[in-house]
Order: C-alpha cells, then sequence, then structure tokens
DNA sequence: CCCCTATGTAAGATAGTGCTTAAATACTTA
DNA sequence: TAAGTATTTAAGCACTATCTTACATAGGGG
C-alpha cells in the first residue's frame, strides 16, 4: 500500500492514471499529454506506477500498452475509505471490537 | 487534494492519522507511539496534516489536541474511488458523457 | 515570580525524487 | 541487414522531505 500511496502523490502520475483509466494506451501517447516533461521523465513515473501495482503493460511490436491495474488501488482505497467514513461506521467497529473481546473472555 | 494525498503517502503520518481516528489526542500521547523518532519529528508530521486539512488542533491548557478532519480526505477519497470503481461506473460514466455530448450538439 | 511540563520552531545534515540529456535496447520495414 | 521508430536505462543535478539537536514559546503550580 505504502508504495501506491506514495505513487498517487505525484500529479502528473495521477493525470496518467487518468489518462489509462478507460483502455491501453502507448507509452508515446501519454508522453504527447505532458508538453513540458520530457518522455524519459514519462517512462519513469510509468515505472513508479507499475512497480506499485497500478499498472499492467503489454507489448504490442514496437510499443507498449499501459492500462490500469484497479486491484493496485484496493489496499489504499481500503485505508483512505476507512479513514474517511463516518462515525457511524466507527460506532459499528468499535461495537464488533467490544463484542470479539466478549467472546474472548 | 495534492497536499492531502502528500501527506498520507507518509507512513508516519498514516499512523498518526489512525491513532486519531477514534477521538482527540494531544501531541506527546502521539509522540510517545513513535519511539523511533524525536517529538519535534511528529510535531513537523502534525503540521504537514494539519496544513493539508486532515487534522484539527484545539488547545488544551498546556497541551494541544489533534483531531481527524475527514472532510479534508474527501477530495483525495474521491480520486482513489474513482479510480478504484469498476467496469459498472466506468460504463456508466461513458454513457452520460455521450449523452452530454449529444445534447450540446 | 521561578520552575516544570508540553509543544512548536530553527537550522543543518542526509537521503530521496523528479527532471534532463545521452546512450542502449527492441521491434519493424525496406 | 541497415535504417527508422518506440521506448527504456543511465548518469548527473537541482529541489524537496525528513530527521536530528538546540532553542523558543506558553501555560500551570508552587
Amino acid at each position: 500500500m505504502d508504495e501506491a500511496l506514495r505513487a498517487v502523490a505525484d500529479p502528473t502520475r495521477r493525470a496518467i492514471l487518468l489518462l489509462v483509466r478507460d483502455g491501453e494506451v502507448a507509452a508515446g501517447d501519454l508522453a504527447r499529454h505532458f508538453p513540458g516533461i520530457s518522455r524519459p521523465a514519462v517512462s519513469q513515473h510509468l515505472r513508479v506506477l507499475t512497480s506499485a501495482g497500478l499498472l499492467g503493460v503489454r507489448r504490442d511490436g514496437n510499443r507498449r500498452l499501459y492500462r490500469l491495474r484497479r486491484e493496485g488501488l484496493a489496499e489504499a482505497a481500503g485505508f483512505i475509505q476507512d479513514m474517511w467514513s463516518d462515525r457511524l461506521d466507527l460506532l459499528k467497529r468499535a461495537a464488533e471490537q467490544e463484542e470479539n473481546e466478549q467472546g474472548a473472555r
């Protein structure tokens, strides 16, 4: 999870994720969306995202097609949602925990 | 959102968020949970989290009590969930967009 | 008032990140 | 197999983050 959250902390990488959200995109096409930065820089971001499990890659002849790996976000999404969820869930959790403690005695 | 996601990318800060999830905690009590790092370091993490809108502070005499600000996570949670949500949502979004484009013509 | 506790701020060392240019790898096509 | 296209890897550099120690601030209690 740590790697995934670190990866998502960068705005360029978030933009990349948005670009591949709806299907496969070639590295070059991705790089074209960032006129401000060089292709190698984008390539490095792709490596970070891939290594974090957030992207999958496939070779298609010359090109490399990247796609979103939603599973990679599962843990991170879990944490965020856990923190973000409101008091109702909190009370529920507390109740369950207390129940477990009761059972353990 | 950028600041919130960057803040959450650090494991120590995530641990802090977990500690304040269920209620207010004094800075010193938080620091005690991290024997490996100094109190000032924790204080700096608290500043980052507060500045990102993820924590709220309140003075209580000598001490400062920190609490989780769930609202601060809203945007970040939205992004993650948006990326993490499965193809059903995706198709729905595509349909809506197409509908909008139709309407715009 | 003086001292103790709780906490934050400042300054500096160190490590990590993200960018760039140059070179390497890999596939495609004539 | 030579040349072209797509992409990654390498090396180096500037900027940022995180930690540490030393100091400053602020409230509480004798």
